[in-house]
DNA sequence: CAATAACTTGTTTTT
DNA sequence: CAAGTTATTG
């Protein structure tokens, strides 16, 4: 402890040691050395190296409760942040187990956005905001975005407004206002970047709204601009700390930083080994750069795992230590042991989900003297999302129960968005973005014409589209059908609108009477789409939700921080995620499929960020391997279906860097005289996997036989292929033409290069010549 | 305006 | 290949 000033000046570690052994502190019991310092290190900064599973965040929650035992700090002069809704609810349920009910008191543990929300609410004014501004998702920003191009005459086909966004997010997350980016940003996006950045900016206050990373730029422009605030806040917050440090941003950083700047008592826990999340903006800087920004830092490393076996530890710290620049922890632990991590080699990706499937259910039943495990305690982590496909469709296949995390979630699926703009409407009637959301949803006959006269009209009044559908309605620029219902809908605006302050209405009922009214519901019900049934029950679910809060203002205020939805059903299941989605997570059985160069590590990643992203790449296979408790079974398939192509893989390069004592190699099922004897010893892992179990795989049998009699892929005509105009005269009525969706029919009109076709299957179309063949030559397509 | 045919486009994403 | 978006046409 050396350099910090008034803070470790009152208050002596003999001290608080004397007090410790007097009082007995339950939360301290069980702690080994590591975790106790860092829990009774309360003042100055402190950086806590929490490798994967050795016990952080009970490190956190105790030093929470220490500071409140210790009465270091009252439970509302405690930031604690977190980077997910998940990791507060934890940290809040932990601390209330140690303190009672003493966390009611705590309102600044949360995530960075909500309290950030919170900050802003009350100073929104010092940014041109109004208080009550509405958040909005991804989805309304990059409408909004859609509305700024189009202003800007730009094209939108050739610039995305996805793209806009995600530069813009880039700018945020550097805490980069439209005036502070950098003349080399100047030139993105056809040199308009900065232009429209500034214009959204614009856009956004005039509605009084923010977008995510506003939450955090806004704050810290408050911060910078206004010291006076910015002190308040400082020596409001004695204690501060932070979850999951590697994974901040550089808006997070300045915004931690600012508010340290005077006590200086910051706690940053994470793990450099960990920090995938840099392709969003994360800087793994924050935490290698830790001891500079904050001199005196104290580092402590916990190292001791609880989690895993040693083979799995050993594997992943030997793949781990192939990245440079790491702060460096050496993992280790008690349990002796256990099984080595098991690599298995596949045919193809199809084949690799057969196997995974019957290996899930043979460890249910308890197999080769292991345990039963339950499919709860099983899960896939796979690189990319499009993986799990295959999974699904054998576990289908199978009937093996499974469930997938990190789909979409409950408060971005459409009906739920729609449902929710429908009370914006009703909260606040000027809410543009909601309005224009679901003014022709369900239809009302207000197509883009319809649309445009309410803009028009609204632009001309300076006033909400509200106003302006009023005032469209009675210059009469609307068509008859469309203007009745237009009508409707505003009025029903208008009603529900005061309905929301009516004393003593339930806003339950009043939703329901929303969701009514509007057509909505109807329209689901008359919906016969399989979907449909599926989307009625997910509004009686946000009808449900709204239990929880005393008004519809107060529900949509924590809706749009609040995206989690973790409906834990009781079923046992196994569970499949991207590997992002794990991290924080631990099964005893885990499969990393799809250890193949190219899709892991993933060739978009080293191509964008060369070295950079092998690395973060690397880092995402030890979150991985780092997540089992007892088996951990990596696995590759030769050959893979990659947009429809057959590819044939090569075997991951981390699957390499595996140390080769740690790791076992299975043979396929099926398998005769593997044959990988003391010469295979000698060979790489990869050789030896790839020669064991790919060229001796079932799969590769059938392929060879397969393709003796026809070629593996079908030769495939070149992407955008111009259509051949000599072929129109091709045809004449009557030919028999075969089309790839139709089928077999035959031609009854020609007109140009278009053709009126008689189909056997799908009655008369009208399809472009090109999209069909004459029935003789689609006859000779060997299929 | 709505239905349907044609075309495009494919990572990871805590808030 | 297949989901999602755009363009055409009745």
């Amino acid at each position: 402890m050396s350099s910090f000033d008034e803070s470790d000046a009152f208050e002596g570690a003999s001290l608080s040691a004397r007090a410790m052994a007097a009082r007995p502190a339950p939360y301290l019991d069980g702690l080994n050395p590591a975790q106790r310092e860092a829990v009774e290190a309360l003042n100055g900064p402190v950086l806590m190296l929490a490798g994967a599973g050795t016990g952080k965040t009970r490190a956190l929650t105790a030093r929470i409760a220490h500071l409140l035992a210790r009465g270091q700090a009252r439970p509302n002069e405690i930031l604690a942040v977190t980077f997910t809704n998940k990791a507060a609810r934890e940290m809040k349920e932990r601390v209330a187990r140690f303190m009672g009910e003493a966390v009611e008191g705590m309102p600044w543990m949360g995530t960075f956005h909500s309290i950030c929300v919170k900050i802003l609410r009350r100073h929104a004014e010092l940014v041109g905001l109004k208080s009550n501004f509405t958040i909005l998702d991804t989805d309304d920003q990059i409408r909004l975005l859609k509305q700024v191009i189009a202003a800007a005459n730009i094209d939108e086909k050739r610039w995305p407004a996805r793209q806009l966004a995600g530069l813009i997010d880039n700018w945020k997350n550097r805490a980069w206002g439209p005036e502070q980016v950098p003349s080399a940003g100047a030139s993105a996006f056809n040199h308009m970047g900065t232009e429209l950045y500034a214009a959204y900016q614009e856009r956004l206050l005039t509605l009084n709204a923010v977008d995510f990373g506003d939450l955090l730029l806004h704050v810290v422009t408050i911060f910078q601009n206004h010291p006076d605030i910015l002190e308040q806040y400082q020596r409001w917050f004695r204690y501060i700390l932070v979850d999951e440090y590697q994974d901040t941003n550089i808006a997070q950083y300045l915004w931690l930083r600012l508010l340290a700047a005077k006590h200086k008592n910051i706690c940053c826990v994470g793990d450099d080994d960990q920090s995938i999340y840099g392709w969003r903006g994360a800087e793994v800087g924050n935490i290698l750069r830790f001891e500079k920004d904050f001199p005196g830092a104290k580092v402590i490393k916990l190292e001791q795992n609880y989690r895993s076996t040693e083979h799995i530890l050993a594997a992943a710290s030997g793949l781990i230590s192939a990245n440079a620049g790491r702060l460096g922890k050496t993992l280790w632990t008690d349990a002796e042991g256990g099984e080595k991590v098991r690599l298995i080699g596949h045919w193809d990706g199809e084949e690799e989900a057969r196997w995974i499937g019957e290996e899930a259910e043979a460890l249910q039943r308890g197999t080769r003297g292991l345990d039963p495990v339950s499919l709860n305690d099983q899960s896939i982590l796979v690189r990319a999302s499009h993986q799990m496909r295959a999974f699904e469709d054998r576990f289908l296949t199978i009937g093996l129960p499974y469930r997938v995390i990190g789909g979409p979630r409950f408060y971005e699926r459409m009906e739920t968005r729609d449902a929710m703009a429908y009370f914006r409407l009703a909260v606040s009637p000027e809410d543009d973005l909601a309005f224009e959301r679901v003014v022709n949803t369900p239809k009302r006959g207000l197509g883009d014409k319809g649309q445009q006269v309410i803009q028009r009209s609204a632009r001309e009044a300076g006033a909400s589209l509200h106003v302006g559908a009023r005032r469209a309605l009675a210059s009469g620029g609307l068509s008859g059908r469309a203007a009745g219902q237009l009508l409707q809908f505003v009025d029903n605006i208008d009603r529900w609108h005061g309905l929301t302050l009516r004393e003593g209405q339930s806003h339950i009922e009043l939703a329901e009477m929303i969701l009514e009214e509007s057509g909505y519901t109807e329209m689901w019900q008359n919906d016969k789409t399989p979907e449909a049934p599926g989307r009625l029950e997910n509004l009686k679910e946000l009808v449900k939700a709204l239990e929880a809060f005393d008004n519809l203002q107060g529900f949509l205020e924590h809706v749009s921080l609040i995206m989690d939805n973790d409906s834990q059903d009781a079923d046992e299941k196994i569970s499949i995620m991207t590997l992002h989605a794990a991290k924080g997570l631990e099964f005893p059985v885990v499969f990393l499929p799809g250890w193949e160069d190219g899709l892991f590590p993933s060739q978009r990643s080293m191509d964008e960020s060369g070295l950079k992203g092998l690395e973060e790449e690397r880092r995402l296979a030890y979150v991985g391997i780092t997540r089992a408790e007892r088996l951990c079974t990596i696995s590759f398939a030769g050959n893979r279906r990659v947009y429809g192509q057959w590819q044939s893989q090569l075997p991951s390069r981390f699957i390499d860097e595996l140390p080769a004592r740690h790791v076992e190699v299975l043979t396929p099922p099926g398998l005769y005289g593997g044959g990988y004897g003391a010469a295979g010893m000698s060979a790489g892992i990869e050789e030896r996997a790839a020669r064991a179990d790919v060229y001796n795989s079932p799969g590769w049998k059938r392929l060879q036989e397969r393709s003796a009699t026809r070629p593996v892929s079908q030769p495939r005509e070149a992407r955008n292929v111009v259509i051949d105009l000599d072929a129109v005269s091709d045809f004449t009525e009557g030919d028999r033409v075969f089309h790839q969706k139709f089928g077999y029919g035959t031609i009854e009109g020609i007109e140009g290069d278009k053709l009126e076709v008689s189909f056997e299957r799908a009655g008369l179309k009208h399809v472009v010549a090109g999209f069909v063949v004459a029935a003789e030559a689609a006859d000779d397509v060997p299929f």
